[in-house]
DNA sequence: CACGATACGGAACACGGTTCCGTTTAGCAA
DNA sequence: TTGCTAAACGGAACCGTGTTCCGTATCGTG
């Protein structure tokens, strides 16, 4: 169904680049030069661009089971949890646990870069409206000011720099989130 | 006092750099080519690599007031305040207000670019103490598990991409500092 | 005024992203 | 099997930026 239109060659370099991409990613960041991962592929640059017209195409491309999985993975917490707040603290771990093991993700993301641009796009379409539906469930126990894109954007700011072991984005978020509750819902610090 | 034995010519032009830069900052961000500084100053690149060995030298350079006003306000502000965390809470705010006004600061302040290894090491060296001391004075208040560094970083990281209208780094930064204090401690959300 | 130290300018280099085009190859049809 | 064409490939070349280097110009002093 997929792409059966195309070349054997094609495909199967296509998949190459796949590979070599994410082990590339892992290795030295997701804004490890092109013509590492061409190497790495055992393909040429050109070959590369022709494939994933933009850097953000690439990255998208090797983490989109991972995104899919995130988003999946927020209403079925909905339904799993104690209460929406806790559902929602839920989720945006499962995101920062994302995040901070895609050395350079989190930079990549909030760049202004114009190569970047559909990077951006893809996370917000597919995860804002799941961070939405579960800012809604909560409506009661949070404070109503702050939306769904703003908290994303949030989240991803506070994961940059996670690697440096003086610094625990994981911590941060989850004060961001406690933030994020009313005092008259109970719990504690 | 300072700098009284270089040659004439040497001042004018460091001087010549420091507005041409504060001036390029304003108008393209802190990471504006730096060709583009120096046709400002009317002076060659060499010029400025002579006077600044490295961009995060310049940028320092010509923020050491703002940073030095903000550190310097710390103290005061701790005084003048109802409580230690209102003035921690007040003290935050004059920072993400200087960071916000950058443009491409905050960012270059997280970057892990060994070229920002200095710029990184004055904002440190002279905010964090300041907040470790506010952060002391409001100990019973707030949790204790996060220090200085880590809230610096924090909010540092939360002023990425303020600029965009859809993105309220201010009020996010607020929610943080919201989740830092304990339940005991009184006040609404 | 002459001369040495100081500072300057900008060409040259390094490096990474991106484009372009001559060459190779897959897939099909004779 | 072979010939042909469109698809895909490789990598040299190009561009923009940071950085270095050195021949030239200038300052300031004796």
């Amino acid at each position: 169904m997929t792409e059966t239109k195309k070349r054997a060659d094609a495909r199967r370099n296509q998949q190459a680049l796949l590979d070599a991409a994410a082990a590339a990613f892992v290795a030295s960041g997701v804004d490890v030069p092109v013509r590492d991962i061409a190497a790495r592929a055992g393909v040429g640059v050109g070959t590369i661009y022709r494939h994933f017209p933009t850097r953000a195409d690439l990255i998208v491309a090797v983490y989109r089971h991972q995104v899919e999985a995130c988003a999946e993975a927020g209403p079925a917490l909905l339904e799993r949890s104690a209460t929406p707040h806790a559902a929602l603290a839920a989720w945006i771990d499962l995101f920062v646990d994302f995040l901070i093991t895609k050395h350079g993700l989190a930079e990549a993301l909030q760049s202004d870069d114009a190569a970047f641009q559909t990077l951006h796009a893809y996370f917000l379409d597919r995860l804002v409206p799941v961070c939405a539906h579960l800012l809604e469930a909560a409506a009661g126990e949070i404070v109503s000011d702050v939306d769904a894109f703003q908290l994303m954007r949030g989240v991803g700011n506070l994961c940059i720099g996670a690697g440096d072991p003086r610094y625990d984005a994981r911590r941060l978020v989850a004060l961001l989130v406690t933030g994020l509750r009313t005092r008259e819902s109970g719990g504690g610090a």
